[in-house]
DNA sequence: ATGGCGCGCGCAGCGCGA
């Protein structure tokens, strides 16, 4: 089974884009983040032309995630419970016999502001949802746009970005409150390429001088770890016309 | 090299992302 996550910086824009990943990469759980629809404008069809059904929480402008699925989407959650939220950025759905749960983390803005204090309050109720979610789903996958580099090799200029928002030590210790809950970096299973990124600043060329941060991630549990046999970054869309900033990232599962 | 891009909204220019 192969999983991968995409932050799209809108689908409708990206749609062509992304059928065409489809296609080529040939996932069979696809999540997107910041879909940027509201969900009567959700392009339902092109995405079953492509052979996946879609469980989806969009929004206008903002945020918004879908979970593409080549089998339906089942026991969908498309909130994390108990934690009043108007912004869209979670669409959960088991898949067969896999629960995966699709994330768009807020950004934070900068440390200290209202939106750093909501992400790591957002954060605080996801560890304990997920700790829930893991009690009953042993086979649990956590893929999406965090909005953290979790180590400073996931900074290209980690001197930079010494405690800068994304890599502060209170947004960190969130990531690592994730993995202390039993789920691991699909990423850091495997030896991988240095500076490996998976967003780049649209500004400053930032693609091109490779100035980038991994901050998009594949979380598996302990079981799907133990059948995770690849875990990659494809560089190959940002490269494209009119590219999202950020890049796919899959897992390959052992069946 | 974070003014500098790209997107949505909506029709000018701003808010937001990371």
């Amino acid at each position: 089974m192969k999983l991968a996550t995409w932050n799209v910086n809108s689908l409708k824009v990206r749609l062509p884009h992304l059928v065409d990943w489809l296609d080529a990469a040939q996932p069979d759980v696809m999540c997107l983040q910041e879909t940027k629809l509201e969900d009567g404008k959700f392009p339902g069809a092109e995405l079953e032309a492509a052979g996946f059904q879609a469980a989806f929480a969009g929004q206008k402008t903002y945020n918004g995630v879908a979970l593409l699925a080549r089998a339906a989407p089942q026991d969908v959650a498309v909130a994390i419970p108990r934690f009043a939220d108007e912004q869209k950025r979670v669409a959960a759905a088991t898949v067969g016999d896999t629960r995966v749960i699709c994330l768009y983390a807020p950004n934070g803005q900068a440390v200290g502001s209202d939106k750093y204090a909501y992400k790591l309050r957002w954060y605080a109720a996801l560890r304990d949802w997920l700790a829930d979610e893991l009690a009953r789903h042993p086979r649990l996958a956590v893929l999406g746009d965090l909005n953290i580099a979790p180590e400073d090799r996931d900074v290209h200029d980690p001197k930079a970005w010494e405690g800068q928002v994304h890599c502060s030590e209170p947004e960190r210790a969130a990531f690592r409150a994730l993995l202390a809950l039993g789920l691991q970096d699909a990423f850091r299973l495997f030896e991988q390429p240095e500076k490996s990124f998976s967003w780049w600043d649209y500004r400053v060329v930032a693609f091109r001088r490779n100035a980038g941060l991994r901050i998009d991630h594949i979380l598996l549990s302990k079981e799907l770890a133990t059948q995770c046999v690849a875990c990659s970054i494809d560089k190959a869309p940002r490269k494209l016309e009119r590219p999202s900033d950020h890049t796919p990232v899959v897992a390959e599962l052992r069946s």
